[in-house]
DNA sequence: ACTATACGAAACGCAAGCGTTTCGGAAACG
DNA sequence: CGTTTCCGAAACGCTTGCGTTTCGTATAGT
């Protein structure tokens, strides 16, 4: 029960002679996981589920992962590419809806976030990793372009509002996300980005 | 299993002749069933536990209520009374600090908000009545706070962009409850009111 | 005092779900 | 062509936890 065991041998390895496994089903399975942690969050995931929706059966699951828990991680692994979007540079309000945009989709779902989150209770670990990363992503991306921002005449902010600032934009993603389900919105992202984002940045806000 | 039932008879009533229920215990018992939300989030939460640390029976559990998403009701419901703060009234910002705190706390612990967020899934129309109550209130107290700044000279916000703080102030205390359990720092509360509400409200930063 | 009811302790049935195993067949290697 | 490994289907053991029941005892109402 207890998954100490997290740290050992998450992975399977495949054999090396005869016949070789099918490499094409992992990504079956992870995003079939996916659509799964999405729809029923990870305690309403089922290995049973993720089979069948992976058109795959449960014995090859257990032949490439040793849990349930291993699984998922590996699933929600492959999301956050954590890739610098193509930033257009026509104005600061219009980079940060792509920042928004890239940090937010998550593959093409996103109340995975939510699932992340009841999983972190579980796997505080893994929630720190995760989270680790993605805050720090951000926070970088966002002095990137404050900065840019600062150059452009509008006044700097200091580093440590940096850091409520990340915040602020991750529990925002997360409630957008919401347990509804669904992907987030662009009307959200947009409200989030002129109403808390640029007005933050910069101290004025956008023009409607 | 399909709690559709949670409209029906969810509260078992006491009887009538002879010995009488002994109210107090039900205080005991919602008491307990807040502390390990908090603790276990609402999967983790076991009725064995409930009864253990309220010091009863299970028996006892099952003879008022009919399961354990009827007693996880009645405990999240006996929060967010909606009562609104006593406002000190010197600044905008000191009552801003009190509607954080008086919002935030949820009577002692705090992460409940969280095991509230992973029990909207298995029950959406609960999730759904409690943020519901819980953002208009919101909303309406920072719209008497918002009139109140503009009647001292600041700039006063359209309607529109109140329901985008309302996002923010949910999503803010939420994600400050965080996975990670404990109440709500202080100084989280001071800088979400410092670096994002008073920014919002008046469009101008508090002074440091 | 008598009775109806609540109470605790403990056992039970039951379902869900994880992880394992078996088996027959298919498919990739040499 | 034969061996090795993968694969799907299905069954199994096992644990957890919900909800129920029983029984002996304690206690409030009449």
């Amino acid at each position: 029960m207890n998954d100490q065991s997290i740290h050992h041998q998450r992975r399977l390895p495949p054999a090396e002679r005869g016949r070789s496994q099918d490499k094409s089903r992992d990504d079956v399975i992870i995003s079939a996981t996916l659509e799964l942690l999405g729809e029923k969050g990870y305690h309403g995931l089922t290995m049973t589920d993720v089979a069948a929706r992976a058109g795959v059966s449960k014995a090859t699951l257990y032949r490439r992962w040793t849990a349930k828990a291993d699984v998922v991680a590996d699933a929600v692994a492959t999301l956050n590419p954590m890739v610098p979007p193509q930033y257009p540079g026509t104005s600061l309000r219009d980079d940060l809806l792509a920042l928004m945009e890239q940090v937010g989709k998550c593959d093409n779902s996103s109340e995975i976030v939510t699932a992340t989150m009841e999983m972190a209770r579980l796997h505080p670990d893994l929630y720190r990793t995760l989270t680790a990363r993605f805050g720090t992503f951000v926070r970088a991306e966002l002095n990137k372009l404050s900065t840019r921002a600062a150059d452009a005449g509008h006044a700097p902010m200091a580093e440590v509002e940096l850091d409520g600032l990340v915040d602020t934009v991750v529990a925002l993603l997360a409630h957008y996300a919401g347990p509804a389900g669904a992907a987030i919105p662009r009307e959200h992202l947009i409200k989030l980005v002129d109403h808390v984002l640029m007005v933050l940045l910069t101290g004025s806000r956008a023009a409607e």
